[in-house]
DNA sequence: TATTGTTATACTCTATAACTATA
DNA sequence: TATAGTTATAGAGTATAACAATA
């Protein structure tokens, strides 16, 4: 039952891998909640803050182009997107748009300014991350952030139901 | 401007890799998300849930032993951690003690019930933690753990001021 | 019958302020 | 004067329920 210490040595680090993930929730935590204080900060006046700024980047291009696909990605209800695409919308940087496909869905999409002010956001969301990561080298960075995607897009594909996991304790015990 | 598709390719992601950290913010809040869904079951009945369960943690050992050294490390208002406490020690696993060096402060110490339940506990949190890393390799999740402790312990030592970050942005443009 | 999106409401969680004791 | 801890309160954020439209 050892614990780390100093906790900052990589040697050290190395030489508990072997006895269990130690830390691993504390550590998500540390660096998510720096990467949202320091991108408060660098999307400043955008409504919904970081979240507004990844409905922004969602609306961009990739998968989620409905409200509800957009929710579930980034983790909030639907009542709250409705809310945050409102506050975009109303700020002239989105618009809703119906859905061809599915008459009851709405597609999000940027509208010209919101394209140019998203572009400014990126650049500057970028130094922020590379300064949440300054304790890295740009190598350790780079795979941290591949490892971490690898991590995310597993999980969006075969969620964990906690649940299932917490069955499986019940039947190993 | 180009944005991640598929985003399961490892492949297209070594590609992106020099264009940006784009999405780490999304990758940290999926996995950390996921991670407190998942031992929020794991520790079921616990007085604080996961955040109980990193008291009991950080009161095993380590340089975190007063409540406000506690709340500052895993980012809660020393409120909040007080009402956290109180319901770990109404529970019978943690007790207040003063603290000789400073008495202001309170250590917080488990009680035997708090030590076994700890050991109990940690070993669950390391199967669901494991379950939450599955889409990646073995090697793979010891690599993300240290360059997360690595790059969490950074922040630690050196926390990044978002003012700061932001000042330098304006100064860059 | 299930899902999308909206609205209003209720709830939980967190931060704020004020206070005591100690540094 | 600043910090540790507690308490009560106010505020922000979130989920819940009900609804209309569509699948």
């Amino acid at each position: 039952m050892r614990r780390l210490e100093g906790m900052a040595d990589p040697g050290e680090l190395q030489a508990t891998r072997d006895e269990g993930l130690h830390d691993l929730g504390w550590a998500l935590g540390a660096v998510l909640r720096t990467w949202l204080k320091a991108t408060s900060h660098a999307v400043d006046d955008l409504p919904g803050g970081p979240r507004g700024y990844q409905v922004l980047s969602m609306a961009t291009g990739g998968p989620c182009r409905t409200q509800a696909a957009m929710a579930e990605r980034i983790g909030v209800d639907r009542t709250v997107m409705t809310h945050l695409i409102d506050d975009l919308e109303a700020a002239g940087l989105v618009e809703r748009r119906p859905d061809p496909s599915d008459r009851r869905a709405r597609r999000v999409e940027l509208t010209p300014r919101g394209r140019s002010r998203y572009a400014e956001l990126a650049s500057r969301i970028d130094d922020v991350e590379r300064a949440v990561l300054s304790g890295l080298d740009d190598a350790s960075v780079g795979e941290l952030r591949d490892l971490l995607l690898r991590a995310a897009s597993a999980l969006d594909d075969q969620p964990i139901d906690a649940c299932d996991v917490a069955m499986e304790f019940q039947l190993d015990r």
